[in-house]
DNA sequence: AAATAATTTAAACAAATGATTAATATATTT
DNA sequence: AAATATATTAATCATTTGTTTAAATTATTT
């Protein structure tokens, strides 16, 4: 097949590209099911056609889609894992900041990943070295040198993801419970990146 | 032939009962908008129109087993933030305990909860009395008794609800990074219930 | 028992939705 | 420039899906 070439020079992106770009955030705001493809195909500024042109069915599209943030989502995890500059207590900061950053700006992107994950069994789901990623990551490699184990591992790891990762999840709730509007919860965020590493850190001490 | 009773009271379930109960189920497994009405028939075993007589609507019949998820969910916590005779350190191993044989049954219910709260903003979320059920629970009057806060509240409610559900929510991704089966993780989680009371016990001592 | 009300059923409807088609336009190659 | 390949469009298709309807069945009341 020939080569691509953009159409105009005004396109900063081609139509296959505004596509994938608009079904992203279509596909996370909404979910899979209550997707609609007209939707995808208006915020993409594409005729609804070009869709199945280009990535034959809905479901394969959002496959596209899907491994393209999981890949996104588990690519910055690793490398600050394997950053062997950065001792235990930074990359937990590290970690911290990364999700909080990757949050704000993507507020669906943590529950439509597990929703999807849950709900879409045969979905591809870039399983394939999530597990080494995480045994064979520097990170780990510092957790087992910390002496005998003082928590196990597999909690540890638990416990971080789920303290930076929960608040954005269930922030519709904790903004009611705690009555805080935008602005302040996103400071409660933000104070986390200092808090979380001292809880973990409060962890590993038995 | 015997007679069958039917369309009388003793029954074990009438058919509006029937049909809620298998909404409920369809409801959770797949969320709203995945959900076919017809699933919903053909679980509660009765006829495709009778829920349209007996609900209006699948949007209704949707917000009236939400209302029974959130009481069920939030009416429990209430009960254990409430207990009087419990200590502070009391109360988050039953918070935990609680959680976790409700998840055990119901394994989708914290994912149904937050996805349908964050996508059906116009849902009937019993937001009334929420914030109250906290702040004038005797939980909290215990939280600030201990003196200065060491920890803001907000943070200490948000981590040990993180901490208590997240794993259940992320269950299909440890699982996979932590190669564990059913069972095994089933063993983590009851691991938990003695583990995070002592976690969160750290987090106010300073 | 007859009349009335409530419940259940099969069939059909109307709108929505993912996908396709055939024609047209644009780009690339010959 | 002609021919061919690629891309785009409007219209349409075939299903799906929530809902409705009218008739039949069962329960309750008179």
């Amino acid at each position: 097949m020939a080569k691509k070439i953009v159409h105009s020079k005004e396109d900063v992106l081609n139509t296959e590209a505004k596509i994938k770009q608009a079904a992203q955030a279509v596909f996370m705001r909404k979910g899979y099911a209550a997707t609609r493809t007209r939707v995808i195909a208006e915020e993409s500024g594409i005729n609804l056609a070009l869709i199945n042109y280009y990535f034959r069915s809905k479901e394969n599209l959002f496959n596209l889609v899907m491994l393209d943030c999981m890949k996104g989502f588990i690519g910055g995890l690793k490398q600050i894992l394997n950053r062997e500059d950065l001792s235990l207590e930074e990359k937990l900061g590290e970690i911290v900041a990364h999700y909080l950053s990757m949050f704000k700006s993507q507020p669906d992107l943590p529950l439509f990943i597990l929703h999807e994950i849950r709900h879409n069994p045969n979905g591809i789901v870039n399983t394939l070295g999530m597990k080494q990623t995480l045994t064979k990551s520097h990170f780990y490699q510092q957790l087992k040198a910390e002496g005998p184990p003082k928590i196990d591992p597999m909690h540890f790891l638990m416990n971080i993801i789920a303290l930076t990762v929960f608040p954005f999840i269930a922030s519709p709730l904790f903004k009611i419970v705690g009555d805080l509007d935008d602005a302040n919860y996103m400071k409660m965020m933000n104070d986390r990146k200092k808090l979380i590493p001292i809880w973990m850190k409060q962890m590993l001490q038995k």
